[in-house]
DNA sequence: CCCATCATGTAAGGCGTTACATGATTAC
DNA sequence: GTAATCATGTAACGCCTTACATGATGGG
């Protein structure tokens, strides 16, 4: 659930300042979270507090000093714990759902309407996924800010593996949506 | 998105109390609010306040009063109003896979065994789903509380067929999760 | 000159959950 | 007698977001 174990497996792959990991939670949709700087900052401050991660402060010429945060041998161990630990169900919030099921007020043409703008938002949302793929399969990896994102940072093949069935999961999830209103919107037109 | 407009949907298939609203949006996996009082209470006081619905205290024998919620005119058409308003995409916060990002610190045996914990957790979704799918079809309608989770109290038959389609959206979502980590625990034995 | 990027943080407020509080009736 | 159901509400807290605040550098 908690955001704290998403910033210590960020962490677990390279040392990191709160700016990188504010960047990573933006461009990535795995990571759910707005990263928003008020959540990252207190986390990383809780997290130095129960040493779970080590801080450094970087003085840097021409851009304001870093603090960059390490995880610590107790934050692998309470990531590991983490990772193993019993899996939730994900929490789907569609509200598109809640307004289709009072859609019967709508006339044909408006309701035809409403589920082509659903179909443009995903399909929007689909492209933007695969822009995402592929600048990742693609781009020279190295920096801490690629480590998330990149694919080919992966450390080992099963690694590998696992990221790829992620971002299928993603995928595949938009997918499935966008082929359940083209459905819907052939055969409302029956009506 | 908010949940003004979820109590006012119910709303306008029949006057409800409080404790009926909290009722379906606890059976309903739809209506992704947990059911709280907090927030069903007061969200009713301030649909009051807006004169989006009106207000009549019941009282009962043999069980407390009870104050039944009503949906005016002005309501009727704030619902119409947000029922064709700009779609969202669906926010979906599956930490499932932030733990899958980090899981190659484990055994083979032990991320097999997490896998599993994950598909069992989404057979029993699925069950309870259709379990919910099959009172709704079978329940005889008619009462206040059935309202929104009968497919058969559907006004008009496009009622019913959208009611249909979010039931199926619900349930090929588990499905496609459930096929998705079954694809994954098999190619998973490899490494 | 203005805007974007790098970099860290604070303030205010809404959303959402669990737990608490009360009190009557009905079913086992 | 103990628990569940009906029925309304409050308190405390955590999560999450937007917006604000500061300040340097470099590009158009």
């Amino acid at each position: 659930m908690s955001i704290e174990h998403a910033i210590l497996g960020l962490l677990s792959l390279s040392p990191l300042s709160g700016y990188d990991i504010k960047k990573m939670f933006e461009g990535s949709a795995a990571l759910y979270w707005s990263g928003n700087n008020n959540q990252i900052y207190k986390t990383l401050v809780k997290l130095h507090e129960q040493d779970l991660v080590t801080r450094e402060t970087q003085i840097q010429d021409s851009s304001p000093a870093k603090k960059v945060y390490s995880i610590s041998e107790k934050g692998l161990e309470e990531l590991r714990r983490w990772v193993s630990s019993a899996p939730e169900v994900p929490q789907v919030r569609n509200s598109f759902l809640i307004q289709l099921a009072w859609a019967d007020s709508l006339s044909a043409d408006e309701l035809d309407n409403l589920l082509e703008r659903y179909e443009n938002e995903l399909r929007m949302q689909l492209s933007m996924l695969d822009f995402q793929r592929q600048q990742r399969n693609i781009s020279p990896s190295g920096t801490a800010r690629d480590a998330y994102i990149n694919v080919q940072a992966a450390r080992t093949p099963r690694e590998t593996f696992l990221w790829n069935m992620i971002l299928e999961n993603w995928s595949s999830y938009y997918q499935a949506e966008l082929d359940w209103v083209c459905k819907l919107r052939a055969e409302a037109r029956q009506f």
